[in-house]
RNA sequence: GCCGAUGUAGCUCAGUUGGCCAGAGCAGCUGAUUUGUAAUCAGCGGGUCGGGGGUUCGAAUCCCUCUAUCGGCUCCA
């Protein structure tokens, strides 16, 4: 007798060994035909292996992110028997599922694959799927998965076995296609109903640029036809929000290929929007104690050897600056850290100063590679909403949550409610890659990971993506495709104070050595804006958007009275413009749609006369007519709303 | 930097088998219209077809190369 027990807690009773599949059919036919996989006392198993004894299972459907993770899983080895038997001499490396969707990592050998044949491809998967074959888990040794694979030339595969236990290797056979895997898969490839190869790209085998460059096949299948077009669709949608669109439709910023790669150039609305922003910051940060400082773009390439970024980034980045001075160099910051630490040894500090705190929108520039450049969010000059704060070693956690409240502030104001944060540490193994001692970064790491705890956040940790000289707490931000980007980050650093000897006289009288805080709650103004864009869809706050009304005239009668309208708005600090084109009222009224001005001002006789507007809300229809009065107080309630 | 794809007017895109002066819509300019809640009408101007090289009687179209952009990989102080 078999106990299994399903997550309501109710228990079945078998007389013999069962498997998931015919426990979804004893429950009902509806679950036996969108069961896709199962968990058995925790581990994810194939439907049809056999429970031997009592059990605790779930089922999971397409509904269950773990029946997606094997759907597409098995979707993963269905692309990889098709190419099998398309092209013979492929090798393959890893195909495993993804968020969304799957991709294989294939060894193409000679053959250059173009995009046009993923076509060829995902009809093989269509005549694959439909053949029913089934899939088969075996178990074998390490010593018959090693000849099997070397057998066939598997080498990537071969790589992979040597690195496993013996006796915990499985392989899934489907019809002449074998693959080494864990699993779990689904019974056979035929609940694969709609696929699309996606993209082809490049990807470095293991993950080291070092060793040979596979290709990446990334596709995406559904059970349904109709799903896959829902998808696809919503990608659509989704790229009508990208930055980089809007940005342009918008008149927000602009790149120039005469000026250079990378190089954005913001244009008056976007200015007017980052400046917005930046005065935001500033204020949140006069009311903690922060003093705006202002350096130079360019710093003695000595200040860069001593800080030791000239060592770890000098080969890779912009080259040298010389003068006519021969031995003369400097470099373009590449981060304001060292100008701002011979701010703070412009005096002496008494522990009666400290913290000493100091910001500044500092530009700063780094020689990105030209594949990693993307729009706002991966630039090559970009200005850091930066801050370091000097403190001493009791001040160092409640400077830290100081910090993560207001990067919390600044994402609750701005309606970010979908980050992550990451603690990032340093890679033990690795230790070359950091400067500063083991004491020093234990220390750093356990401060950040208190803090963190003390001010409730949710995090997750990430080995070896510290910064060289210290661990950070990361503010991760989804864009409209879902690519996380990496907004607000807060660095605890010993080393810096040390390689440039900061000091303060403590309380005893005595020297000593101050610990150094990094900070930038949007990480850089462009890409806190570019994701601002995509989350907002261009439908920025009113306190942000760089036109918050736009006046429409029905005729060139009422162009003076558009501008005294215009001046009295002025007067309640609001900010727009007048549309003196001869153009009729619904062609305005759609260009400001398209603009996205959250309010269109139209006048006419009547609003003259009685000295009113008439106010249309974007997206939102007529308001109806109203004194100017009326509507400067409206907005700014909405304004003091959206900020509070 | 690497793999794949793309680059035609300010913008969105036709022109995809090599062959008349390279087209459209929007935007722009000029004129008419004086307009009431998502596109008034007419006329006009505008393109080294990303740059360079090659094949050809002839190239936007084929080949090479450079460049920029897009999807990834690697990287991200």
């Amino acid at each position: 007798m078999i106990k299994i027990t399903l997550p309501d807690g109710s228990i079945k009773e078998f007389n013999e060994p069962i498997s998931s599949i015919d426990i979804a059919k004893s429950i009902s036919e509806g679950l036996a035909r969108n069961v896709l996989s199962a968990a058995v006392d925790g581990e994810k198993w194939d439907l049809n292996r056999l429970i031997t004894k009592d059990s605790s299972v779930r089922l999971f459907t397409w509904n269950d992110n773990e029946g997606k993770q094997t759907f597409w899983h098995s979707s993963a080895h269905l692309l990889a028997a098709a190419v099998s038997e398309l092209y013979p001499n492929a090798i393959f490396g890893i195909g495993p599922a993804i968020e969304n969707g799957f991709y294989y990592d294939i060894d193409f050998k000679d053959h250059q694959l173009s995009s046009e044949e993923l076509i060829t491809i995902e009809e093989k998967m269509n005549f694959l799927a439909k053949e029913k074959i089934p899939i088969i888990r075996k178990e074998i040794s390490k010593k018959e998965a090693l000849e099997m694979f070397s057998k066939r030339g598997e080498t990537y595969k071969v790589e992979l076995i040597n690195e496993l236990e013996d006796g915990t290797i499985t392989i899934y056979e489907s019809g002449s296609f074998t693959d080494l895997c864990r699993g779990p898969h689904l019974m056979d490839f035929s609940p694969i109903k709609a696929i699309k190869l996606l993209s082809l790209a490049g990807a470095y085998w293991r993950g080291d640029e070092k060793r040979k460059q596979l290709t990446r096949i990334y596709g995406i299948t559904f059970p349904k036809k109709k799903e896959l077009d829902e998808y696809l669709l919503l990608l659509e949608e989704a790229k009508k929000r990208d930055h980089r669109k809007l940005g342009k439709e918008l008149e927000l910023f602009m790149f120039s290929e005469k000026v250079g790669q990378g190089l954005p150039m913001w244009l008056p609305k976007g200015a007017m929007l980052r400046e917005k922003l930046e005065n935001f910051l500033k204020k949140v940060q006069r009311d903690y104690g922060y003093q705006q400082v202002i350096t130079p773009h360019i710093g003695d390439v000595g200040l860069y050897k001593c800080s030791g970024h000239y060592q770890k980034y000098g080969q890779d980045s912009f080259r040298p600056i010389t003068t006519p001075n021969p031995g003369e160099e400097y470099l373009l910051k590449p981060m304001n850290c060292p100008h701002h630490i011979e701010v703070y040894k412009f005096k002496p500090h008494s522990y009666k100063d400290l913290p000493f705190r100091v910001a500044e929108f500092g530009t700063v520039y780094r020689y990105e590679q030209s594949g990693e450049l993307h729009g706002l969010t991966r630039v090559r000059s970009f200005t850091q909403d930066d801050a370091h704060i000097f403190c001493t070693p009791e001040q160092l956690k409640d400077e830290f949550c100081k910090v993560i409240d207001i990067v919390l502030y600044i994402f609750k104001t701005l309606k970010f409610d979908n980050f992550t944060a990451q603690i990032s540490l340093r890679d033990p193994n690795n230790k070359e890659k950091y400067i500063g001692s083991d004491d020093i970064w234990e220390k750093a790491e356990k401060a950040i990971i208190e803090s963190a705890k003390e001010k409730g956040l949710e995090t997750t940790t990430e080995i070896g993506e510290a910064a060289f000289y210290g661990p950070k707490l990361d503010f991760m931000v989804k864009d409209a495709i879902g690519r996380k980007w990496q907004l607000g980050t807060i660095q605890v650093d010993y080393n810096l104070p040390e390689r440039f000897e900061l000091e303060y006289t403590g309380a005893d009288n005595q020297k000593h050595r101050p610990i150094m805080i990094h900070r930038a709650p949007f990480g850089s103004m462009e890409r806190f804006v570019a994701v601002l864009i995509e989350h907002t869809g261009g439908n920025f706050p009113l306190w942000l958007t760089p036109e918050q009304f736009i006046i429409l005239p029905i005729s060139d009668k009422f162009a003076e009275y558009s501008k005294k309208v215009l001046s009295l708005l002025a007067n309640f600090e609001l900010r727009g413009d007048i549309d003196l084109r001869s153009e009729k009222t619904g062609k305005k009224i759609r260009d400001a749609e398209i603009e996205k001005i959250p309010y269109m001002l139209i006048v006419g006789e009547k609003e003259e006369k009685e000295g009113t507007i008439s106010v249309r809300k974007h997206s939102g229809g007529d308001l109806g007519q109203m004194t100017i009065e009326d509507f400067a107080k409206m907005v700014n309630e909405e304004i003091r709303e959206e900020l509070k």
